[in-house]
DNA sequence: CTGCAGGGGTAAA
DNA sequence: TTTACCCCTGCA
């Protein structure tokens, strides 16, 4: 087992970074503490005070694997002085969502997992990632439980449509199936996605895969080791909290994904991502 | 207890 | 631009 203890990291709290809707695999412990798996790695957080706890079982160096992982180069600080300025409103979700920090997540788990929250809900997206991953991923052993890798594209090769219907996928089964084929195939070619430094030409691509469309596609960019901080995602909520906040119209549904694009563009520019992401996670808290 | 809408959209018509 | 879509949950 590896252990590292930070102190007063910027911008770290728990419940923000994992409930912030990025993320399928994290869990929260009796104690308060958070579990997860990503890439090769199980690991535990916790936070006592000021101080955060990670430890688990890492592959390479816990130290170099968080702070890739946990974005802990980036000045949340920073960011976050520069859209407080913007407005009360980006001052007040920010308030809200202060210790959010967008974690630089395997770009391939992404693309499966963000496929497969269309039309779904937290629970249910959480359900089947978990089931996928006990199926056809590697078990790890650690802290008495066993845990599961995402399995690799190479893992999911010859699983059948038939099969992630019985995982529950329901009609996300083949889009799946597909999406899997073309990556093997290298007819999208994710390294070289993750060296294109042009965000259009890495979008078309991840919308020519099936099963993503453009919030699929924004969400990938934003939370994925792409890191496109310029992106914003629009689903049911965001629409809301800016119909809410800026449009202002009768109807939320009748406000066009341009005009809600337009100005966010105009408003948060190149870090409307970011922005979005304190917006849908104080508007959709509200609702619970 | 049964029925039904709706959920962090996409693809097809 | 509109509609169906797996499955699960919440609620009338």
């Amino acid at each position: 087992m590896q252990k590292i203890i930070l102190n007063n990291i910027d911008s770290f709290e728990l419940k923000d970074i994992f409930d912030c809707g990025q993320c399928f695999r994290w869990n929260k412990e009796q104690d308060g503490s958070y579990t997860g798996v990503f890439g090769e790695n199980v690991l535990n957080v916790k936070k006592e005070n000021e101080k955060v706890i990670f430890q688990g079982l890492c592959k390479s160096e816990i130290k170099e694997t968080i702070e890739e992982y946990f974005d802990l180069k980036r000045d949340y600080t920073k960011i976050k002085n520069t859209l407080s300025k913007i407005d009360d409103n980006m001052k007040m979700s920010i308030k809200y969502g202060q210790g959010i920090r967008i974690l630089n997540q395997d770009l391939w788990e992404t693309i499966i997992s963000f496929i497969i929250s269309a039309n779904n809900n937290i629970p249910r997206i959480k359900g089947i990632i978990e089931r996928i991953s006990k199926k056809y991923g590697n078990p790890i052993n650690w802290n008495g439980k066993t845990y599961y890798t995402f399995p690799t594209p190479e893992q999911l090769k010859n699983v059948t449509v038939k099969e992630y219907r019985e995982l529950g996928l329901g009609f996300r089964d083949k889009r799946i199936y597909e999406t899997t084929q073309m990556i093997i195939n290298k007819q999208v070619d994710l390294e070289k996605l993750k060296q294109n430094p042009n965000t259009l030409q890495v979008r078309d691509q991840l919308l020519s895969l099936s099963g993503v469309g453009p919030k699929v596609a924004d969400c990938i960019l934003l939370f994925s080791t792409l890191k496109r901080f310029e992106v914003f995602p629009i689903d049911v909520w965001v629409r809301r909290v800016m119909n809410d906040l800026y449009i202002k119209q009768a109807d939320e549904t009748k406000v066009s994904k341009a005009q809600i694009e337009k100005v966010a563009k105009e408003k948060f520019g190149d870090l409307a991502g970011l922005a979005q992401q304190y917006l849908f996670y104080w508007r959709r808290e509200q609702d619970i």
